[in-house]
DNA sequence: TTAGATGTTACTTTATATATTACATCTAAC
DNA sequence: GTTAGATGTAATATATAAAGTAACATCTAA
C-alpha cells in the first residue's frame, strides 16, 4: 500500500490559494498550513503548473489557478502530481514457466486497468469548487458548534 | 514509492490451487510461482483462510478453495489482504489554525470515499473465474504463436 | 543593489513492504 | 512412537520509495 501525500498536498494547495487570494501565497506560507517544507511545496507547485491548474512566476509570490475551481477536477489534480499513477500494482516477479506465473501479470494488468478507470471517472466528477465549498461548510459548523 | 503486491499475490495462489489442485500445493511450490518466499505465501494464506476464501489443514500441503471461483470476486481478495484498504491517503498532519488545513482532512476523506466506493464497486465485478479463464486463453494463445 | 521569492538539485532521514530465519505445532507414513 | 515435512507465527534484517532538509542559481520588485 503506498502512504503518498501528493495528490492530498496538491490538492491542500490549490484549495489554499483559492481561499486565501490575498494573503501570503508564499511556498513557506502554504507549508505552515500544509505542515511540510517549502521545497516540497514548491514542487508540487511546478507539477500543477505544468498540468495547466496553476500560473505561478519566478521571484513573486503570486500563484493563481490557471482554470475556474469549478474547473478542475480531482483526477485533473491526481494526473498531474502522480507520476505512475496507478492504484493496483502488478508484481512483475513471477515464474514465466508456470502457467499463472506465465500470464497473470498481464491478465491483472487488464482486470486493475478496469478498476483504475472506474476510480478516475469518480475522480472526474469531483471539482476543486466543490471540495472547497466543503471546507468553508466544516468552518462554518465547527464555529457554530463552538458558540453555542 | 514502494508498492504492496499483496493483492497481486494472494491473486496468484488461488488461481495456482485452482489451476495446479492436483499438484503439489505446498507454500514452497507456490512461492516458486510467485518468485516469492515461503513465508510470504503462508501469511497470504492465513489471510485468505481467515477472510473465508480458502481451507487449509496445517501440518498437510491440502489447500482447497473454500469456494467456487465464480463466487470470489477481487474485491473480496483486496479486503481479505488489504488491512488498511484505502486507494488513496489524506495527509493527517495538517495546521488546524489554518481554515484548509483545519479542514482539509475530512473533505478529502469524503471524496476519496466516494472514490474507493467506485473502485471496489468494479472489484466485485471481477471474479477468479474470469482471471483463471483470462489465464487459460492467454496460455493458448502462447502456444498458438509458438507453433506457427 | 538588495531582500526575498521561485526553480532545482543533491543528500539525508524515515517509513514500510518484503525477505529471511527460526521454531512450535500438526499430519501422515513408516 | 518416531520422523519427515508441512503449516502457523513471530522476530529481525533488508530494500526502497516518500518526505525532509539544505543549498544555491535565477528572477522580481523595491
Amino acid at each position: 500500500m503506498r502512504y503518498s501525500h501528493r495528490l492530498s498536498d496538491a490538492v491542500h494547495i490549490l484549495a489554499y490559494i483559492d481561499i486565501y487570494h490575498d494573503s501570503d501565497l508564499s511556498s513557506t506560507a502554504i507549508a505552515a498550513s500544509v505542515e511540510s517544507n517549502p521545497a516540497l511545496v514548491r514542487r508540487l507547485m511546478v507539477a500543477l503548473r505544468r498540468a495547466g491548474l496553476l500560473a505561478t512566476q519566478q521571484g513573486t509570490a503570486t500563484p493563481r489557478l490557471a482554470r475556474q475551481p469549478a474547473k478542475i477536477s480531482l483526477l485533473d489534480v491526481y494526473r498531474s502530481v502522480e507520476e505512475e499513477g496507478n492504484l493496483l500494482h502488478v508484481d512483475d516477479k513471477t515464474n514465466p514457466k508456470c502457467v499463472v506465473g506465465g500470464n497473470i501479470q498481464e491478465t491483472l494488468r487488464v482486470a486493475y486497468d478496469e478498476v483504475q478507470r472506474a476510480a478516475e471517472a469518480q475522480m472526474a466528477q469531483i471539482t476543486l469548487a466543490s471540495l472547497v465549498d466543503d471546507i468553508w461548510t466544516r468552518e462554518r459548523e465547527k464555529k457554530a458548534n463552538g458558540s453555542q
